[in-house]
DNA sequence: ACCTGAACACCGTTCAAGT
DNA sequence: ACCTGAACACCGTTCAAGT
């Protein structure tokens, strides 16, 4: 749990991991788009060169940066789904989902953003990771629908899984505000829209 | 329907055109990030400081390439649903969805991105725009569902659009395949998962 | 009204050189 | 093995000045 403020204990110790803790700051705070590397070496006290030798450049970064964003992405897939039995567990999953995206917007457009995308091949911890999250999701399809077999528990989860990454990505964007839902009350949404038939 | 080539016409002709044009050019090859506004004035042929009497900053050209990509969209979701009848035309205006998506992926990106979400306030014709393809989606629903009230429509607009919109995403994003559907065939995707019953 | 050239403060990336 | 300083080629943005 060592915070920043030490001096002198990078030089020798875990430059990579200080890198990760201020890009996700840094990219929770301003955005992917503002997040620049030097800034990123600059405050954590290291010259800009130096990252380099841990990442192969700025893309590099940002995709251990959404390995690391997935893995608590479905920490929090499963910590939804055990919060109710049942029928419920399942979209309270939904629920889980929706709350992650916007409380963490900028790291979840990251986690599903064309650097994720065009890298996935290149990068065996991110893949690692999402495949981590997609199985969290199946296993709640399979508590659901314990009679089907494989194939249509995947299409089943593929359907879920549009519908809310779906409504979470618009929520984000606050398209959903003509129609009267907002960011700040997701969990409302969430639960009106997940609930309301289309899911089961 | 002038394309480029020609020189001295941009000098008191429409400077701002050409620079969506261009714009837009390089947002398909480049992608979002890497499309500088430096490039797009010296490919139109004129200095970069000319752009600023048109557009306020990067974003804004940015975002007046969303708002012309939403106008697009809805032409192509309105040709969707005209391209079947019956209950079969909601059906379609998803797959023309997907369809743009997956043909325009760095286009869908910027529209549906932070950018335009951010700037929303900003920029009337974005916002316009999208309320258009707002509009095309809620008429669907209006004659699949004649009998409901508004409130009702609206519900049903809502988590259809979250269903394919999610959908759309997800392809774009590769995410789809481990459960074994590509961007490659999204048509058959969109038909397969949208016609797959969670819809109605 | 519209466009240019020069300037400023920042980037990402590379590479020889230091310990 | 890990880090630094200097260098390169590029940005976005501003502003006085030109027509």
């Amino acid at each position: 749990m060592a915070t920043r403020r030490e001096r002198g204990a990078y030089h020798h110790g875990n430059l990579r991991g200080a890198l990760l803790d201020e890009a996700e700051r840094a990219l929770a705070r301003k955005g992917e788009d503002a997040l620049a590397l030097r800034a990123v070496a600059r405050a954590v006290g290291v010259s800009h060169a130096a990252a380099y030798h841990h990442f192969a450049d700025r893309d590099a970064l940002l995709r251990a940066v959404a390995a690391r964003g997935f893995e608590r992405f479905a920490a929090a897939l499963s910590a939804g789904a055990q919060s109710a039995a049942g029928d419920r567990s399942f979209l309270e999953m939904g629920v889980a989902y929706v709350r992650f995206a916007v409380d963490h917007p900028s790291l979840f457009r990251l986690m599903f953003g064309p650097k994720a995308a065009r890298g996935r091949h290149a990068d065996e911890a991110l893949v690692a990771a999402s495949e981590r999250a997609f199985e969290v999701l199946l296993g709640g399809v399979r508590r659901l629908h314990r009679e089907d077999d494989e194939a249509a528990v995947r299409a089943r989860a593929v359907a879920a899984w549009s519908f809310v990454h779906g409504l979470a990505a618009l929520l984000l964007d606050g398209q959903l505000e003509h129609a009267g839902f907002s960011a700040r009350d997701a969990e409302d949404a969430a639960r009106t829209v997940l609930g309301g038939g289309a899911m089961r």
